[in-house]
DNA sequence: ATACATTTTGAACAATGTTCATTTTCAACC
DNA sequence: GGTTGAAAATGAACATTGTTCAAAATGTAT
């Protein structure tokens, strides 16, 4: 049922997700979605509460010997995933709830742990600041690679192709760090 | 009429507009809506193209003695901007139009325009750069300054206040211009 | 004043999220 | 095995909202 879901919202998009359409696919009736999940944004939200989680997962798996490697491998991880699904993470950051209801808070936790996972990196790379500084820094450069990927792979206005973009996106966190005074000069693997 | 529309997007999102909302408190009929406008997605682009056109002449308002100056001022003018109507920016950006129907080449190539100012002062900080290079790192500073404003003013995740906001935005023009070889080192008006 | 064109209207329709009384399922107990 | 009561599933009916279009209202030219 999560799976018919996420699969129309993988494929067309979250406004083409339908309650009759899901309940059909489950073989089930249109109550037994609203059993499960209570309302329709029940159902959203448990598809983008998985999305966060698999786009956490492959950020977790990026090795992290090297920081600089490490953050390179996270945007890249971050644009391979939003190139794969990008129509998953519109959903998860583009979703309004109905009236004014908060976002829940495990998915709130969830994206803040992704968005810190540049911050170890950072630390690693900036010692002698402070820790809030610091963290201040992987959020900013976190939002940075987010909007970069989010506009570049817009098929609205003009997408970029992913394999440029990857480009540009490497070319991004070597001036970024360069502009923090980590020196990188050595390049790094499928660089170009 | 668009001033309505306007209003109810700005006040509660693009979710919560309504037609018959609209033609209420324009005093008109719901067909009359649909003469003026084709139909509902007629209506939110019209305010939309209106919305990029308010921002665009924000952004061509900024002085352009200095290319550096010049920069600083892009980035807090769209962050003046979204701070100040966020959810008219959203609307632009989230809006998603039923099927697949194009997206208007008129709003596209304003949203291009309003890209491509930030390529001028550029030009004049990397003169020896091949230009497709040079818009190329204009786009993506822009998807940057968009990225870490557009999350930064998320509510729904932790919003940062537009002040700090505004200063951490200066330090990441900074970097990156310092990343790219460019000096900063004369404080600007306004900095902490 | 008449006839024709244009605009406006809003009732009816279609699509879709939501509810809830009814039915079905199923396990527990005698 | 039959009875019973809780739990789950059902889908018809409802509410909201975008959309259509025949009819009415308005405007204009002759």
């Amino acid at each position: 049922m999560i799976e018919t879901a996420r699969g129309i919202i993988a494929a067309n998009g979250l406004r083409s997700l339908k309650v009759r359409d899901v309940a059909e696919a489950a073989d089930c009736s249109i109550g037994s979605v609203y059993n499960e999940f209570g309302d329709f944004d029940g159902l959203i939200l448990t598809v983008n509460r998985e999305t966060v989680q698999a786009l956490t997962a492959r950020l977790v798996a990026v090795p992290a010997e090297d920081p600089v490697r490490q953050l390179h491998g996270l945007a890249e991880a971050y644009l391979t995933f939003a190139a794969d699904h990008a129509n998953l993470l519109r959903s998860l950051f583009e979703h309004r709830m109905e009236d004014d209801r908060p976002f829940p808070e495990d998915i709130l936790k969830m994206v803040m742990q992704a968005f810190a996972l540049m911050h170890e990196p950072m630390v690693r790379l900036l010692p002698d600041r402070k820790p809030e500084e610091v963290a201040l820094l992987a959020r900013m450069m976190f939002s940075a690679v987010h909007g970069i990927i989010s506009l570049g792979l817009e098929e609205r206005m003009v997408a970029v192709p992913p394999e440029k973009l990857r480009q540009q996106l490497a070319q991004f966190v070597d001036t970024h760090l360069a502009g923090l005074g980590i020196a990188v000069d050595k390049p790094r693997d499928g660089e170009v």
